[in-house]
DNA sequence: TAGATTGTTAATCGATTAACAATC
DNA sequence: TAGATTGTTAATCGATTAACAATC
């Protein structure tokens, strides 16, 4: 029975390897050479034995009394995300938010890049944003199923975000990500990921009144 | 050992309200009155069982061979998280992230207010978001401590991000959404949520690269 | 009453953590 | 070698779920 591969990872664990490279990339421009799991832990408040352990669930990466070698382990860690390659991703909805999700740069230096932007509205279409001319959403399927593209990110307003999804799905995407409030249905075969800005506060709004009742006693 | 209000809520539990709230909201507009625990968790995809016992830390709201009654359970929720009032913001960043934020209407329909919004950039500060004016960020300290502002939102370029939330946390706020990829710190008594895009991005590709080397196998 | 669905218990499952031998 | 820190085990902790009696 192996420690490497062959389980299934815990969701959890997924979840917190992108926190762990964010933080080794920061060290890394830091100067810094390795990282012990203790600093780590520290960095990410994050329990230092389960930093090693989710570690152990690819492979034995660290040196005993030293700790991780961080170039190495970025490398590691990208390689089991899967983003050692590039991914090109389109973007459904030429408003201020998806401006700002192609104008953002951290997308490019993190291996995504944007290949196509896409609206309904007259106005908004034959616009750049930054270098890509934003194209009429019909135009879609054709270049996501043409180009072989797997991410979407829908950025519309949210009574149109069934319909773009709808149309990811039908068109072979297979990852979502949904900024819209709008809970969206999508096929078996595609991931979904929600971020909606209002749940988000909605979920620190319960801690924000506990701290004051707290305060209050 | 009654079953409400006593006990500490697992933070599973609280994450989950904001997404129950959204369905219900989603299903009165519908034009429903009532919604089973199957219901609700055919929509949300988290198990009846898991919904049922969830409510039950509160309080109990259902009726037995009925369902909950939608318009008193989103009361009950919203009382739970805090959003049975109006909570004011400030954002600081007026770009083009900045603005989507701003002229998001969800945030207002869910009783959140942006009250003030802050740049240090010569050529945003005096313009208009909305009908907000964009003021120096020098003045955010003061806006947030005389209107007794609780929540900050840092939509600023990730070099910044550190200094917005030191900022924050000095001048009281107790809740900081950051949509900045850098790790931010703060003191012990502000509440931090972090929306990087990329790191959900990366986390989805996990699957991504999973399911095609099953669709290769 | 019969049918439906809750509230709640008890069993399962999985994730977190402390501790330490292995080893750099 | 002595000190440090990993990899890994075993114990703990908590969350999820199935099942069902209570009850609308």
């Amino acid at each position: 029975m192996s420690t490497s591969e062959n389980d299934r990872i815990p969701e959890g664990v997924i979840e917190r390897l992108p926190t762990y490279l964010s933080v080794l990339i920061q060290l890394r421009q830091d100067g810094c050479y390795t990282a012990s799991s203790a600093k780590l832990g520290d960095l990410t408040d994050i329990n230092p034995a389960q930093i090693r352990r989710d570690l152990t669930h690819f492979g034995s990466f660290g040196k005993r009394g030293v700790g991780y070698e961080i170039v190495s382990l970025i490398d590691r860690i990208q390689r089991i995300l899967g983003s050692d390659h590039t991914h090109r991703l389109v973007l459904v909805g030429a408003g201020h938010l998806g401006a700002a999700i192609a104008d953002y740069n951290g997308l490019r230096a993190r291996g995504f890049v944007v290949s196509a932007i896409f609206d309904n509205s007259p106005s908004k279409i034959g616009t750049r944003i930054g270098d890509i001319i934003v194209q009429d959403v019909e135009a879609m399927p054709r270049i996501v199923r043409d180009q072989n593209i797997r991410i979407g990110v829908i950025a519309v307003p949210p009574e149109a975000a069934q319909t773009v999804s709808d149309m990811m799905c039908a068109s072979g995407i297979r990852v979502i990500l949904n900024y819209t409030p709008t809970m969206v249905r999508v096929t078996d075969d595609v991931t979904l990921h929600n971020t909606d800005p209002v749940r988000e506060l909605l979920h620190t709004l319960y801690y924000l009144s506990r701290t004051e009742s707290v305060a209050r006693a």
